[in-house]
DNA sequence: CAGAATCCCTAATGATACTG
DNA sequence: CAGTATCATTAGGGATTCTG
C-alpha cells in the first residue's frame, strides 16, 4: 500500500514513468499495437525501456499484452476497459500539445515511417 | 525550436519534470501559493528542486513570480493565463489519482500540516 | 524567507550481446 | 520478432553551506 501527499501523486505513479504517456497515446489511437510497431512509432526509445515501460503499464493494470504463439513470436499490447479511464487524461495532453506547438515554434519531425 | 515525434511529448516537455504537476495542482487550488506554503504542502521536495521546477514552469510561461520588496522576502506564484489552459488537464489527473485510491489499497498519508 | 552554489552519489538509462 | 542479461554511463537529484 503506497501513500501520498496528494492524490495526483498516484496517477503520476501510474503514468509518470519517461515514456509511458507516449506509448498510451499510441495505444489510444486504435487500441491495440505490435511491440515494432511500437518501437518504429517511437524511435528513440530502447529495446530495454520499451519492455520495462510496457511491463510497469502491465502491473498496473492499465495495458494489456498477448501473445500468440508462433515463430517468430508476435505480441500485442492493448489498453485495458481500466486504461481506457485514462482516456479523457490521455486526449487532453495530446490536445495541448498540439496547441501548444500550433502557439510556439517548436514543431513536429518529419515522420520517418509511412504510415 | 524543438522537434516532436508525437504533439504529447510538447506537453511533457511542459509539465514533465518530477513535481512539476504537483506544484501546479497546489497552485490551482487559489492560484497563488508563497514559497514557503509549497515547500510545506511537498514535504519530500529538496529547496533546490522546488526552485529549479519553479524556474523552469516560469521560463515556460506557465506561472508567474511575484517578488515583494521587503525584508523577510515574500515570494508568491501564480499561474499564468497560459498556465490555466493546463486546467483540464490537471484536474483529470487529480480525479483519476482520487478514484485509484479509492479503488486500491493505496491512500493519502496523514497531512502532518494543519490547514 | 527565498534561493544560489557546491559537492557528491545513486538510480535511471543507454549500448551491446545473446536467446527462444 | 520479442525479450533478457550485462556492463557502462550519466544526469537527475540529495545534502550542505552560504547569501541578501
Amino acid at each position: 500500500m503506497k501513500q501520498y501527499n496528494i492524490p495526483v501523486e498516484a496517477t503520476l505513479d501510474v503514468i509518470g514513468g519517461k515514456w509511458k504517456v507516449v506509448i498510451l497515446c499510441h495505444l489510444i489511437d486504435n487500441g491495440t499495437k505490435r511491440t515494432g510497431e511500437l518501437k518504429r512509432l517511437i524511435p528513440e526509445i530502447t529495446q530495454k525501456m520499451l519492455t520495462q515501460q510496457l511491463r510497469e503499464l502491465e502491473d498496473d493494470g492499465i495495458i494489456e499484452r498477448r501473445v500468440y504463439n508462433q515463430v517468430p513470436p508476435k505480441v500485442e499490447y492493448s489498453l485495458t476497459e481500466y486504461g481506457w479511464s485514462l482516456e479523457k487524461i490521455l486526449t487532453s495532453l495530446c490536445t495541448w500539445g498540439e496547441e501548444h506547438i500550433a502557439q510556439t515554434g517548436d514543431g513536429l519531425k518529419k515522420d520517418p515511417i509511412e504510415s
